[in-house]
DNA sequence: TCAGGATAAAAGGTAGCACCTTTGACCCCC
DNA sequence: GGGGGTCAAAGGTGCTACCTTTTATCCTGA
């Protein structure tokens, strides 16, 4: 990928660097130093600078200098945060906080979804459920996790609550993970397609009780994949 | 409140102006545009432009200039666009999408606290209960709220998961709005303090189940006080 | 020991230039 | 008359130079 703009490289070189934990909380990096280290002009440091602050990696001070911020502080939903994350040796952490956010949006999505789905919406819904029937029955693993995840995006598209929305790519990240932890439910079973076709069936029928009891239980094994205590530290740290 | 850095201004206004609807999407502004109307230098309308482009309010197109862009692209869990929002005509539609996302995160935030608290939450969720108690029951209705806030505050800081924590602010929002909608269940009642103490009571002991069905009784009465259906429009378009 | 001033580091801000990309108008030729 | 090439303008991208402002630190002197 070639970096059209100048200040993109910076981000992102600095961005992974302070994400991945290779430039520590409180590391103060200067203008002149960012100036030489990628060998671009004062306006493209300032406004790489700028971006990064926007999203709360660092703070500009005077006399200091660009100053690392803590994991606390991060835009924790900006895609490119979730990206280095995620290509980071944190990624396990970063996929586990977001299984657990999946977990807690996705069943009051589907009750949202139930009240407020479109017809084409509706009908995303009932083709995608019903290709991960004909497709795991078939045993076309790809084709039916592409179904699968076509399906979680609709429902969450559906809810038509912009904040649900800007979570599809996070939560289909999630989504997309699972089959590469082994977990035995990865594999099409004809529970989960029973499951998803409920949850289909319930937000056709406008019934936003049942579309959220059928999510939650689709959301069962996952919830069980979870060990609930945190491995080691925190997972706000890293 | 002076702006310490002159680009804030620029931010500000213009990042108010897209998010209130008073710059149109596809209105392209250059970078001259900005200079004059703000009297700054080339430097920081630049600047304030690429934190604009980093919240996805805007794109920079040569030739083109500044391009708003639409609503499905915000970043709308940034604070300043909340913050734009609330203070803007679509006030209302913002809160109901916070109230929305409260109601999803907060029984698994719970169902997590359980697992992970520290004695430090644990402390502060027996501190904030016991005070919507005694508070409650004496009618000193503004201490009642802030007990309230800490409470929820706390259980979201408890999950130790750093997208949860990340929610708090916004969901507090929610939280704080609640009375001025004049809901029944705004001020003290015996069943919310008799919820909140079981919620916290969950969470000390460690069941994760209890504070999950707890919270959802606490949610339950902001549920019914949500419209599922959408007033006017679309929640997304606001 | 501590107050106060001098020093200097580094961001904030301004100005102006060269360059590249895109687009749209214009013109020529078929 | 229409298609394609050419050219100029618009406007962001990138660079340099220079001045201002803030503030951490150090040094001096009481």
């Amino acid at each position: 990928m070639v970096a059209t703009v100048l200040h993109s490289r910076v981000v992102n070189a600095l961005g992974s660097d302070i994400v991945g934990g290779r430039l520590a909380v409180g590391t103060a990096l200067t203008l002149e130093g960012i100036q030489a280290r990628f060998d671009v002009s004062r306006t493209v440091a300032r406004e790489g600078m700028r971006i990064l602050e926007a999203m709360h990696l660092v703070t500009s001070e005077r006399r200091n200098g660009i100053v690392v911020q803590p994991a606390e502080s991060w835009n924790v939903f900006d895609r490119r945060v979730i990206r280095w994350r995620l290509d980071s040796e944190t990624r396990p952490a970063q996929l586990r906080s977001l299984t657990e956010l999946r977990i807690g949006i996705e069943p009051f999505a589907a009750h949202l979804a139930a009240a407020r789905a479109t017809e084409d919406e509706k009908d995303a819904l009932r083709q995608a459920a019903g290709e991960m029937r004909v497709f795991g029955e078939a045993g076309r693993l790809d084709r039916y996790l592409a179904a699968d995840i076509a399906f979680h995006r609709t429902v969450l598209r559906a809810s038509h609550n912009e904040m649900y929305v800007a979570l599809i790519e996070p939560v289909i990240e999630a989504v997309s993970e699972r089959p590469l932890h082994g977990h035995s439910h990865a594999y099409p079973v004809p529970a989960a397609m029973d499951l998803h076709e409920a949850v289909m069936l319930a937000i056709a029928d406008g019934d936003g009780a049942a579309a959220e009891s059928a999510m939650l239980g689709i959301l069962s094994d996952v919830r069980s994949g979870i060990g609930a205590a945190l491995p080691d530290g925190d997972a706000t740290a890293g």
